[in-house]
Formats: C-alpha cells, sequence, structure tokens
DNA sequence: CTAAACAATTGACTTCATCAACTATTGAGG
DNA sequence: CCTCAATAGTTGATGAAGTCAATTGTTTAG
C-alpha cells in the first residue's frame, strides 16, 4: 500500500522489454529496476534514520561523522570536500573550523599550490575513525537475520554494483 | 586495534592508512553479515549524497520531502510524526508552519483529543507527493545497470529483510 | 603584465535540530 | 469537585548545516 499503486500505473516503461513473461501479469515484471530499488530504498530509510544518533554516540554530528569516515583516505582539500559533500565550499570552512577546534583535523597549507589548504585527521581523529569505522560495520537486525545464502548473493551483488564502470 | 574486521581493511585500502596491514585479506566467512552491510552501506551513502538536490527539484528541503513521503499514509499527529523522524517535538512545529506555509499540508484539530493536532496532505500536497514518489523510485545508474538475475535477486532478497518478522 | 580562473573565507540569511519553559488539555485519585 | 501528574503542542534561545554574493590571495593563460 505503500509506493507502486495507483497512478504509478502507466510510467513509462524503461528499456525493459514488454516481453512475453509466463507469469507475465500477476507480479508487475516491467519494472524490475524500479522494485528492487523502492525496496532498497525503503531500507535506506529505514536505517538512516538513526544515523544521527550513531554519530551522537562519538560526539559527532552526522556530516561531521561523515566526514571523518571520508578523510581516512588521506589528505584532502576542502574544495574536494566540500564536492564530496555535495555542497558549498563556504559550507566546508565553518564545519573544519569546528572540527579543528575539537582536535580532529588539521588544515595544512600545500606547498604546490598555496591556496589550498589540506585537511588530515589528526592522531585523536584518526583514533576515532577506527571506533566509528568499527560501530558503522555492525549491520541492522533486518540485515543480520538474513540467511547466509542471501547475505551472500547481496554482498556479491553489491559488489558488482559498486565497481568501478 | 587488530580489528577483528578485515572487511573495513578491504574497503579502505585504497589510501595510505598507517594502520593497515600486510594481512588484509578479502574472503574470511565469518563476517559475511558486516561484508555485506559494510558495501550495502556504501551504497546508501553514495546515493544519499544527492537527495537534497532530489528534494530541491521540488522546492523541498530534505527533511520536507521526507514528510511528504511518509504523510501519505493518512492523516498523523504532529508528535507521532516528531517519533517518525527521531526528532523533537518542538522541531516539527516550524517543520510544519513552513509547510502549511507553502499550502502542503494542513492541522486539524482532533475531536477527541483537543491538544493533539492531526496532519493532512492538502490537494496540493498529494499531487506533489506522486510527483515525488514517481520520482523517487526512479533507480541510480548503479541499480539500475544490474543484470536482471541480480536485479531480482535483490527484489528478492530485500522483501525479506523488510518482511515484517 | 594584465586578466581570467580558482581556493578559501566572510557575512547575511534560511532550515533543521536541541533544550527549557510555558499553555492547554486530559485523566487520574482523594 | 479539585488537585496533580502526564501529555500535545508552541515559543524562545541557541547552535549546526546549508545557501548565495562578495572578498582576498594565488595560480595560470594570453
Amino acid at each position: 500500500m505503500s509506493d507502486m499503486s495507483g497512478s504509478s500505473e502507466n510510467l513509462e516503461r524503461r528499456g525493459k522489454s514488454p516481453h512475453s513473461g509466463p507469469e507475465a501479469r500477476g507480479d508487475e515484471p516491467g519494472d524490475l529496476p524500479k522494485q528492487a530499488w523502492t525496496l532498497l530504498f525503503e531500507l535506506m530509510h529505514a536505517h538512516m534514520r538513526n544515523f544521527p544518533a550513531l554519530a551522537a554516540e562519538f560526539e559527532l554530528s552526522p556530516v561531521q561523522a561523515h566526514v571523518v569516515r571520508q578523510l581516512g583516505e588521506g589528505p584532502l582539500a576542502m574544495s574536494t570536500l566540500a564536492n564530496y559533500l555535495s555542497c558549498d565550499a563556504s559550507n566546508v570552512t565553518g564545519l573544519v573550523d569546528r572540527m579543528e577546534a575539537r582536535g580532529l583535523v588539521e588544515r595544512r597549507s600545500s606547498e604546490q599550490d598555496r591556496r589550498v589548504k589540506m585537511l588530515v585527521l589528526t592522531e585523536q581523529g584518526v583514533a576515532l575513525r577506527e571506533r566509528l569505522l568499527e560501530r558503522l560495520a555492525e549491520p541492522p537486525e533486518l540485515i543480520a537475520s538474513l540467511s547466509d545464502d542471501d547475505l551472500r548473493a547481496l554482498r556479491d551483488i553489491m559488489r558488482r554494483a559498486l565497481r568501478p564502470q
């Protein structure tokens, strides 16, 4: 009774074929990607609701948690981070100000280009990141209770989806 | 620190972490839920990055989009919405103020209990919601490019995961 | 050498979020 | 009936996160 009833009936068919399935009527086979995605989206949102609370366990805002997580890859220019967060560069200034005030990150002027400031996690930031990553990796109940077969299949599908194209 | 999670090492080894050990080896079967979850989480975050932009297509803030989506089920008390959003009740007041000002929702005093106010979508709100839901159901490229077999498997796994226990 | 392009910041402003305090209503018991 | 605790919503103060427009330095291109 949620999303795929009613007026979404006559949507554009994607490249999917109107071809003949034996069980063609019962299951709306036409929009497989949409079906899979809608369910995945449901699960995503169900889980995202408590991300702020999870971040708060580490006294981080949700965005700060995201930044700590991303910053593990190595030094990152402010503008690159802004791009990664899909937000304005001016937003990153304040964000980094607060994180720097807490001793989590450090601004380091780049030597090649003196306009650029590179962000690095402090030692404290690295330690926090490790704890955070372990916490994030804990699967929620909905996932943990899947069968091994489903988990293996899910893992492999996600690997294929995330594989750089 | 010597982490039980080979999986996060496996994911993060793109950068030069001072902590990455040489023992990074992928496929420990013991951590199946964690592996699957970590990948799923990756995809979630990759997609969540442009949720604000998607909401902006409808001139909604991310939270407003979320509310419009949830409000389709029927009238909802303010406090219930607050609970659903996992946020303080006082937050909902302003949120609904703005949405009411735009003619998307309506406060309706309950007759059984004059303290509560029920939220309902206006006609305009319903129309917007339909367009929004269609837009949300469009699968992102990462998903849409999966094979039919993968999509079917993913859909079925998600159904099992979301099945009320 | 000027002029355009870029990185980061600042300032004004909005939205989302919290907490504490307040109003109004409901629903107990005494 | 009357008081008292609990509940629903609002208000006010405050802070984080977001936007845009304008500014300051620093490359880089013509």
